[in-house]
DNA sequence: AACTTTATACAATTTAAAGTGTACAGATTG
DNA sequence: CAATCTGTACACTTTAAATTGTATAAAGTT
């Protein structure tokens, strides 16, 4: 009574797990599950998909495709292919993991710090002028003064995330967490790398 | 015609807008925003707040402050605390942001491999299923190794990113990427740390 | 220039998450 | 043990994000 499935069969439906998975895991990124999706399907077709290809794959609207994939560019996890003889727009995906996870786990901390120091600024330029207002009795200027000193330690604090974008960034983490742990001493015992 | 503010009053508007600010990036963090504004709530009292001064200060229903702060307790980024003569439940909060952050990103990461590994072993016994069985024809074994190593592959990815959560987790991060940048000087100087 | 193909702007819909109000259970007090 | 206080389960509402369908602009073909 066990319903037949041919092997064929059983590895596409390892596949969409596959995919699925990945889904989940752009959640956990902040960003779009249907973003894992795309990336999927590219990687099995092992080629660049147009948009029509991708809505076909991933079962969504070709509009919902080239919402995404315009987020996708924008991130740097896509890219346009050139192929010859079709008018259709191609798209390829990164395809190193450990790239994808620093490039959007960079992209968004980056907007982060940035956003931040924006407003820690203005904050800042407010305190001191309720600090220096004539009005300001002994008991204001105490609360803006520790209020200052927040934002002071707050802004040495997203500089300190800008230097771990940094280290993510330039893949200096590499050396300090390889790939693969082994690497240490696979390097001792090589000549070249 | 401008319109009468006292220095007090522009005091508070600044701590909204910090909390604010605090809220929005715990939704970059990837969880909810009404966790900042209990965090800056906390923090602006100085001292550990009920359920009830929780919602007061927030202005959100009671029923959601315990629904939060059951969650952020669950995350370990907040705490009941003992308050002398008193049966309703008193909060405090971490209060450094490095470690909250820490705290976070290990929190989710660590929720990410567990699933992913807990997955791939699934997948991967079923692949090698696929590929003893009789019936698979050599294609059918082919692409089943294929998909075998990238399972492999994105174990080792998954590991990878395990060493980077124990990184942040044992602060040895703050070896690599110091709080203050300057700390590499100060530590050449001093006789103790 | 009319006709097709392709991508996307825009408005509408669906879906998932955050948040609320009521009701109730467990503990505490008189 | 009746009366009150506190936290939370549960069902409902609100809000925000993802996704769709239609309409249109831009480019390419005949």
């Amino acid at each position: 009574m066990t319903k037949k499935t041919t092997l064929t069969e059983q590895l596409e439906h390892v596949k969409h797990r596959v995919s699925e998975q990945i889904a989940e895991n752009m959640k956990s990124y902040g960003y779009p599950a249907t973003i894992g999706r795309v990336i999927a399907a590219i990687y099995y077709a092992g080629r660049a998909l147009d948009l029509d290809e991708l809505a076909e794959h991933t079962g969504m609207s070709k509009t919902r495709m080239s919402q995404v994939l315009r987020e996708m560019t924008s991130y740097n996890i896509a890219e346009k292919a050139f192929v010859k003889g079709s008018r259709k727009d191609h798209y390829t995906v990164e395809e190193d993991y450990y790239q994808t996870f620093i490039t959007l786990f960079t992209g968004n901390w980056r907007e982060v710090t940035i956003r931040n120091k924006k407003i820690e600024q203005k904050i800042s330029e407010e305190l001191h002028d309720i600090y220096h207002d004539p009005e300001a009795t002994e008991e204001i200027k105490n609360e803006a003064k520790h209020l200052i000193e927040d934002s002071k330690a707050s802004v040495r604090y997203f500089e300190w995330i800008e230097r771990i974008v940094e280290l993510f960034d330039s893949h200096e983490i590499f050396n300090y967490v390889p790939k693969d742990p082994l690497d240490e001493n696979k390097k001792a015992y090589r000549f070249n790398d």
